[in-house]
DNA sequence: ATCAAGATTACCT
DNA sequence: GGTAATCTTGATA
């Protein structure tokens, strides 16, 4: 059986498959390690070109920010404050620049690496597993996500998503974005109430 | 060619 | 709560 996201998913408009994202299991099927890498998304948030002026996409295409133009579906990683890469799902139709930025996942598996590579170390304390993926540099990190997988097809084996049921509205929290300077009033951050590896409250 | 900003994190008091 | 770390990107201050 295989409940692998498909690319209808990801074509969608970016706020209806933001609020859908959170729940489903990202994997991460590295063939130098013995055990897949994955984890359940708690908090996503949705950025717009069209409307957005904290989309990297606002001001147009350029060489960084091309594969968000693309079909939903990809990848699309960037490096920001010199040190961090944060990890994106492109969404929406082609020359829509739009993709959901991943910011807190609760880990499921794979355990043991993501400690070796957050914490150096593989014994592992319940405030540490919480740590391992709570903010969208940490999962590049724990995922040893950079560069090298921006523009990854999350239909093909080595990335993907798997399916899980919707979270009811009830139990989802809607606010406005963290970290960001321009168009700070849009409610676009998503995420599982009452979860605790979650970024911020 | 130059420069300021940046979808963050970890560590300090 | 405050801020250093660290460097790519994209606009041209």
């Amino acid at each position: 059986m295989n409940n692998k996201l498909k690319k209808d998913f990801y074509k969608r408009n970016v706020l209806l498959a933001a609020k859908d994202l959170l729940g489903k299991i990202f994997v991460y099927n590295d063939l130098n390690l013995e055990v897949k890498l994955s984890a359940k998304i708690v908090e996503v948030e949705a950025y717009d070109g069209e409307i957005d002026q904290a989309a990297h996409t606002f001001n147009g295409k350029t060489e960084r920010n091309k594969i968000m133009f693309e079909e939903g579906g990809f990848l699309y990683i960037y490096f920001t404050y010199g040190i961090h890469f944060c990890a994106n799902i492109v969404t929406g139709k082609k020359d829509h620049g739009t993709a959901v930025l991943l910011r807190a996942m609760e880990p499921i598996s794979g355990l043991e690496v993501f400690g070796k590579r957050r914490f150096n170390k593989k014994e592992l304390s319940e405030k540490e597993i919480i740590n391992f993926l709570n903010g969208p540099a940490k999962i590049c990190q724990a995922f040893n996500i950079d560069r090298k997988q921006n523009g990854t097809d999350l239909t093909k084996g080595e990335i993907y998503l798997l399916y899980a049921p919707k979270i009811p509205t009830n139990k989802v929290v809607k606010t406005t974005r963290i970290g960001i300077k321009k168009s700070t009033e849009l409610p676009w951050r998503f995420y599982i109430k009452d979860n605790q590896y979650i970024s911020k409250k």
